[in-house]
Formats: structure tokens, sequence, C-alpha cells
RNA sequence: GGGAGCUUAGCUCAGCUGGUUCAGAGCAUCUGCCUUACAAGCAGAGGGUCACUGGUUCGAACCCAGUAGUUCCCA
């Protein structure tokens, strides 16, 4: 048979992919096995996969693939977000370019389109999901706006409400103008632009005195109604209580005064304009001003306004300055930098705008979420997140749940239009219910609220509802698999998702909705830009999967991302990734190449054997570890060094049999069973991270039954370790030592050279010989009592090696290098000996320390003892 | 403006409760090798005043204070 020195992906990441699905390796149900579960956090429905997804997903295949293996009932469930206000734009902008207007469509047929787009597009990414590998129970996909969890959704708003936690009422919100719809706060982005400060001045009404304000905003000055300043500042006591006269609209407003004031910024006087600010709000309220709504839903100037009406708000920025200039009311224009809130979603400048929404409350209801993350009942990984949890947690505010939107699920408030709302499921109930508050009404004047709720609004029951936890409180699955075990998501939703998950967590199972909250790094590319469509920085993870192989791609990203730090994507990463596939393929290349023969095993492989095995077990424990500490790209890189430098550059070398006359030896076949074996333990503990060459093998290296797949093979059993281990170190460094003399003599790895040894104390152990003859490509390993003139050497512990060599020494080289050597022990025992000779170190030190330093300083005598015989046999 | 974090080799990061001459890994770089598993490889090597300043200590990358730079969160 002839393998190719190449691993190629393509040939085998579709096929197991399939192999995997159609023996339902994937699929779970509640069993006798300790469950180990993962909800996905659902991409948008419409949405094609990132970087981002790729690097949580491939983490959560891990974990997932992993806990299979050991033997529990993994669980991952996937599903897609219906994201309604992303969603809804596209589907706005999609019927735009056919030429239909949302506006002329009705609720009900623009639902149809965007279901019918949903249809085509959706779900493309949970396809996408398939290439990397991930191992869903895809049986189990859940959409946020199917009917089931519809249903959960509505459930419970009308339960909130009725136990008072959800009201409505007029607030100021974030007004995305281009959405025409209310946004909450965490979906506000902040971004520092340049703007002008303008200082403009307002009539005292009934004297001759000016009083200057300073604004970003001159637009909404149309929309003053006070001039506010600070009661201590001296510049303005003798304007207290008076009024004054707002430009161009010509009104009288009262000058009020308030701490909130900064007396430094501007000249100290402040504007208020309660209708589009949410600190004049604020001030709006306690001091009792009159609102001025000056800015339509669109952004555009309302009939209040009275000027520049049915004009966009920044268009008649520049133009009201410029009318202001005229009429001589303004002082000065300076250039500033200053904060700008953006829509997440359309990237609209985001309008501070009093509106009629739906809210809930968030005090008492968000109180278990913060306790049990800060005792660790949840853990968030890593802990830094906690501080800025708490931060938030601490100061939360009311949460708006309505949008203005129809792509969503429509919230259950019915009005009769006098004034009297119920919440409830259907309309019939409604009726019914608004018939007991006035007998008058009529069916056909009950309307439902036009609104939809906040996507999150769903998304937070999704550790619930995927598993039916609200239609079936005490349903199988959701006592099962609740509480999931691993939550993986990015730090920028900790807020809107995972604290609101826990939240419902506690309101609806009395239990967290998961244990250990994951919080990965965001991709960012090599200038350290996120990674973003707009600006074209962000490669197609497919077109990197076609590269790179899956495996490739997800070495690639977890080798260099650790939880919660940023990842500065570089496609070199996947390179790394390749070559890691390319070394497990050609490992098992030699080792599928061999034959074996019934000779006696040598002792040379027999030690071999003894050293992976305990090696293997010692790297396996720590591996453990760190996946325990959810320490992932440690874990994949210890692996990696495991498989690349223990097994394939030292282990596969000591055993490889020689080649003679064109054709390898056979390998004896107590080393060749064990070498499979070692192999097969190899293979497991890659497999989480590189689901499909380890596969490939692991069919290729031995005959199996279909079904006997690596993907459900057990993790291996870490078992003893030996001291062979330890000795091995020291066998390792005297044929580094040797191979490194014969890379600065020169001599090619072809010529064999001899070395001898002198053991100047404790016994002669000539276990590792054979081994350093192969892997130096000695002729002869032989002891000696004395020094041999003429050679290279090097001293290791309690020994001196010699290799005599045909061509000359250049003593004077050889002194210099042994000198150097010499300083540097003098100087190691030195430090010693101060500390030895300090008394407070021996007294302050652990026992444990002192005998260590002890044992140190007598291994230095030692070593120099022995360089200063080797320099005087130079002389 | 308020809060949190970060700063260790060219890059990405380890470095647990201060104690091996503690300064480490991978990648990248350099040198020599196409040695029949792998050049996507093998064998070697060179890289760092642990941001800066001061303090605590017998001893500091690690603890404390301040400074600078940087990132994030909130307003």
């Amino acid at each position: 048979m002839e393998i190719p020195k190449t691993y190629d992906p393509k040939i085998t990441e579709d096929k197991w992919y399939s192999h995997w699905l159609k023996h339902k390796f994937f699929k779970s149900v509640p069993d006798e096995r300790e469950p180990y579960t993962i909800v996905i956090p659902p991409p948008n429905v419409t949405g094609v996969l990132h970087m981002g997804h790729m690097l949580n997903n491939t983490i959560q295949d891990v974990l997932i693939r992993r806990a299979r293996m050991q033997g529990k009932n993994a669980c991952w469930v996937p599903g897609t977000d219906h994201a309604s206000i992303a969603t809804e734009a596209k589907v706005v902008a999609l019927l735009k370019e056919q030429g239909i207007n949302k506006s002329d469509l009705t609720r009900e047929e623009f639902l149809k389109h965007a279901f019918e787009w949903k249809e085509k597009y959706g779900g493309i990414i949970l396809k996408q999901l398939e290439k990397l590998g991930a191992s869903c129970d895809w049986d189990r996909t859940r959409f946020t706006m199917e009917e089931d969890l519809s249903e959960a959704v509505i459930d419970v708003f009308i339960d909130l409400y009725n136990k008072g936690q959800i009201y409505r009422g007029v607030r100021m919100v974030n007004w995305d103008p281009q959405g025409l719809t209310a946004v909450s706060d965490e979906e506000v982005q902040h971004k520092e632009v340049n703007s002008k400060l303008y200082y403009v001045k307002y009539k005292v009404e009934g004297s001759e005195d000016w009083i200057t304000i300073a604004t970003t905003r001159p637009e909404t000055i149309l929309g003053d109604t006070a001039v506010c300043v600070h009661p201590d500042d001296e510049r303005y006591k003798h304007l207290h209580g008076k009024r004054c006269i707002v430009p161009m609209a010509n009104r009288s407003i009262p000058i009020i005064t308030d701490e909130y004031i900064t007396m430094e910024f501007g000249t100290g006087a402040l504007k208020v304009t309660p209708a589009h600010d949410i600190n004049d709000y604020n001030l709006g309220v306690k001091h009792k001003l009159e609102v001025i709504d000056t800015i339509a839903a669109d952004g555009k100037m309302s009939e209040a306004a009275k000027f520049y009406v049915g004009e966009d708000r920044f268009t008649v920025r520049k133009k009201i300055a410029k009318d202001l200039e005229e009429m001589g009311q303004i002082v000065k224009i300076e250039d500033i930098k200053n904060k700008v809130g953006y829509s997440e979603r359309t990237n609209a400048v985001i309008e501070p705008k009093l509106s009629m929404q739906w809210f809930l409350k968030m005090d008492k209801i968000s109180k278990p979420a913060l306790e049990n993350v800060l005792n660790e009942e949840i853990k968030l990984i890593p802990e830094k997140y906690v501080n800025t949890y708490k931060h938030w947690m601490e100061n939360v505010h009311d949460w708006c749940i309505s949008r203005q939107l129809w792509w969503g699920q429509r919230i259950p408030a019915w009005y009769d239009g006098k004034g009297n709302t119920v919440v409830c499921k259907t309309k019939d109930e409604a009726v019914q219910k608004l018939k007991g508050l006035n007998s008058e009404v009529k069916a056909e004047d009950i309307r439902q609220d036009e609104d939809v709720l906040d996507t999150w609004f769903s998304s937070w029951l999704w550790p619930i509802s995927v598993f039916d936890g609200f239609k079936h409180p005490e349903g199988k699955d959701i006592n099962y698999y609740y509480p999931t075990n691993d939550l993986v998501t990015a730090p920028e939703i900790l807020f809107f998702w995972v604290a609101r998950m826990i939240i419902a967590g506690y309101e609806y199972r009395g239990k967290k909705p998961f244990t250990n909250v994951y919080l990965t790094g965001i991709v960012r590319d090599k200038q350290g830009r996120k990674m973003s469509k707009s600006l074209g920085n962000s490669p197609d993870p497919i077109d990197l999967i076609n590269q790179y192989g899956a495996d490739g791609v997800r070495v690639g990203m977890l080798l260099c991302s650790p939880a919660g730090n940023d990842l500065p994507f570089d496609e070199s990463m996947c390179e790394q990734g390749r070559n890691f596939s390319n070394k497990v393929w050609n490992a098992f290349r030699l080792i599928k190449g061999w034959e074996t023969s019934s000779e006696k095993q040598s002792e040379a492989n027999k030690i071999a054997v003894k050293w992976f095995d305990s090696k293997f077990n010692e790297q396996l424990e720590i591996i453990n570890d760190l996946y325990s500490k959810y320490r992932m790209s440690e874990a994949l890189m210890t692996t990696y060094k495991l498989v690349w430098d223990d097994f394939c550059a030292w282990y596969l070398e000591m055993i490889k049999p020689e080649f003679v006359d064109g054709k390898s030896l056979p390998i004896d076949k107590e080393t060749y069973d064990a070498t499979i074996n070692f192999f097969e333990k190899i293979l497991k503990i890659l497999h989480p991270f590189m689901p499909f060459i380890t596969e490939e093998i692991w069919h290729l290296i031995k005959e199996r039954d279909e079904k006997d797949c690596i993907i459900i093979a057990e993790w291996p059993e870490s078992g003893k370790t030996n001291d062979i281990v330890k000795h091995f170190d020291i066998v390792m460094e005297v044929i580094t030592n040797i191979r490194n003399i014969r890379k600065q003599k020169n001599i090619s790895p072809k010529e064999k050279l001899e070395v001898f040894e002198k053991v100047n104390q404790g016994e002669i152990i000539k276990t590792y010989d054979d081994i350093i003859i192969k892997l130096c490509n000695l002729s002869k390993f032989g002891y000696v009592t004395e020094k041999v003139d003429g050679a290279f050497s090097f001293v290791l512990k309690h020994a001196e090696f010699f290799v005599p060599l045909a061509q000359n020494i250049d003593i004077e080289a050889e002194k210099e290098r042994l000198t150097k050597d010499l300083e540097y022990n003098k100087g190691f025992l030195k430090s010693v000996q101060v500390k030895l000779a300090n008394e407070k170190f021996v007294a302050n030190a652990k026992p444990e320390l002192l005998e260590n330093e002890k044992k140190k300083q007598a291994d230095a005598l030692a070593k120099i003892k022995a360089i200063e015989e080797q320099l005087s046999g130079l002389n």
C-alpha cells in the first residue's frame, strides 16, 4: 500500500463527518451516565461563520469530545437566534432591492417575507459548523422563534407581568433612527469622534446681560427648557432666579441651579433639553421642566421644533450654527473630541428619545445572579471578569424589553383604546378580561401591542427552553441536562446574555443554568483591529479549512488563545496546525511500514518502551490538570510537545529499525505492539483537537469494525510513572552534547564516532548505552578510568565524556570554552555559598530548600573539579 | 470623568503560596543537513535590565506605592 507523504484533509473530513452522523455518535438521550452538557450560543439565524464562531465552537467541540471519551453522556445542543433587529434590517434591505418598502406591507405580509428569507438563508451557519467538525446533536437543533420557544417567551412575559416585575412607561431610551426602534443600553457603542463645541449666548430676560452656554448639539436648542449653572459658580450668582431667551425660538426659560453641573466644562452653563439627552431628562424631572420633543422618530426635526421641520438633525446642526452666527449669537466654535453612541446593529447615531416602552425591573430579580457568581457557584473563566460582572450587576438598570419591530415575539398586551391594558396570551382571553374592566368594549376595538420583545428576552431562556423546561417543567430532558456544565462565549455578551441567563435560571428553575463560563477572547487581525465585515479583514473560515484542513485550523486557533485573551489572528498559526497534522500522519506512515519479527526484544527497545510509557503517563496527568483548569491552549501545547518531541523525535528514533540494503529491518513484535498501543493513546488525546485525522488513522492503523471509532474510544488512564524519566533527562543531555560537538566540528551525521565516559562518582549505569550509540551514530561507547587526551570533552553531573577525533584540537578554543564553563560554575557555586553563609537564610528557609542548596553546592564542587582537571590536561 | 485589567525574547503567551544560575515554551530568526516517516522535515544555535522609579525582605518577574503606556467596562 502506498501512503501519500502528506496528509490530505479533503479526502477524510466529509467521509468521517458523515460516518459519525450515520452512527449517531453525536446523539444524546438521557441515561444512567453522568451528563455533560453545553448549549451553543445561538448564532444569528442569517449569519455566516466568522473567525469568532470558529474559535468559540472549536473550544466547545474540544470540551464535548473529551467528555464523550471520558464516558460521560455528552450533549451539545445547537441552534440559532432570530436576532430581531439584525434580521429585520437585512430583510428590509433585501425587500428594498426588490422595490418593496416595508411601510407598504402589512405585518403579516412582512413576516411572510421574513420567514421565507429565513428558510432560504437561515441555518447556513450550522452547515458551516459541520465543516469544522462540530459534534452537535443536530436532532436537538432549536430556533429562538420556533413555536415552543416563542410560547415560553410569551409565558415568561405574562408571568413576570403578573408578578409586577414588568411595567410600561415613558422613559428616555436609546433610539435608533434608522432601525426606528429602541435599543438597550448594551446595544449602544460609544465611539470617540471629532466634533465641534458651539458657544451660544442667550439673552437674559429684562436686562442687557447675556449668558453663554456650550453645546455640541445646537440643533437641540429649539427644545431647550432651561439653562442650568452650578449653585456655587461665582460667575453666575447674579443670574439665579432669572430667565433667559432661547435664540431663534424666542421662548423664555428659567435659569436653574444644580450641583450636577461641571463648572470646568465649557462655560459652566448648560442648556437643558429634557427631550434629547438623558442627563437633561433627569434634570428636567428633578426641576419639573417642560419637555419639548423637537426630533421625530426618523431623526428629522418635528413640528414642535417650529424651524427646519422635516430636515435631518445633522443638516440642521450645520444650518442652525450658520443662522445663529448670522444673528450674532455664536461666541466661538471649538474643536473637541467627544463620545457619541452608535447603534450596534445599524451603526446609526443613537438619539436619546422619550417613548413609551416596556421594562423589566432588574433590582430584585438580579440578586441571585450576582450572589452566585460572587460565591463561585458559577465560575467565570478567566476570573478577572468577576469584577466587571459585579460592577455591572450592582448598577443594573431596568431592562427596556420592547422593540419597535415585527420580527420577534409580539408583546402579549392588549388595549381597549380607553386606557385599559391587559396582558394575556390570546385575543379571546383579552376580550374577556377587558370586558371585565370596560363592559362597553367591542372585540374589534381591541388591539394588541405593536411591538415585539428584545431578542435577548428569548435567548435568556435558552438553556431552559432548549430542553422544553417551560413546556414540561418536570420533563426528562430538563431534569437530566439542566444545569448544563460549560458555556463558551465572548466576553462582549457577558451582560447581554450570560447575566440574563443566570437571572432566568434562578427565576425559573431555582438553579444556575451552567457551572462554568469560559470567556474567549476576541479574534483580531494582525494590526489588532477587531475582525469585521465592514473592514473586510476577516478571512473566511471555510477557505482556511480548505487550505489547511479543519484540524489544522482548529489547532492553529487554539494554540495561542488562552481564555479571555484576544487573539491576533495570523494565518501562519493555521500553517503550524497543518504541519502538525502532517507530523502525526508521517508517524503513522513510519509505523505502518514496519514488519514484525519473532526476534526477542532488545534491551534498548525495552528501555525505550518503558521510558515512553512513563513519559506519557506523566504528561497525561499534566494535560488532564490543564483541562480541569480550562487552560485549553496549554493542554494543546503539552499534547503537541508530547507527540512531536517525546514520541516522534525521541521514542520513534530510538526504536526505529535500521535500514539495510534499501529495506527496513523488521521490528520485534513486542516493541511493535507497544508502539501501536502508544500511538493509539496519542491519537486519543489528540482527538478532541484534531478529530478528523485521528479518526482516519485510527481506522488505518488496525483492522476495525466500522463502529469502533475513536470518537467514542475511552480517554486513556494515566498510569504510574517511574524513575526512568529522570535518568533519561541526563541521557538526553549526553546525546545533545555529542550531537553538538559533531555539529560544531562539522562532522557529517553519517560518520560514526567513538565516545568514552569517565565516571567520577557513583556507579556506572550501562543501560542506556545502546540508545546513545543509536541516536548519536556511534561506533563505540566505552568507559575509561583516566581522561582521554586529545579529545573533545564535556562534563555532566559526576561524569566526563570524551570524543576523540582525528582532526586536531584547537587547544586555545577548548581552553576558552572550558574556562567559560568553569567561570559559570564558580559563579553558581558562589551564589549558593553566599546563601548558605547567610544566617538569616539558614534560619528562615524551609528545610527542603536548605537541603537542596547543600546538594547544589556539592554538585557544583564536583563539576568544578572535573573541569579543572580537563583544563590541566590541555596544557 | 469613574472602575477593572494588562506591560516578560521579533510575535503569541507560561511563570501556582516570594527561594534551583529563574528568566521559560511555541512560532519566527540564524547555521548545517534533500540521513528512504515527514524540507509542511532533521540536528544545533543565538535572542530578554521581566515597562519605569522607589520601597518591604536574608532574598523580588512575583508583595507595596507612584509614574508612563495600553486594553476593556461604565457614565
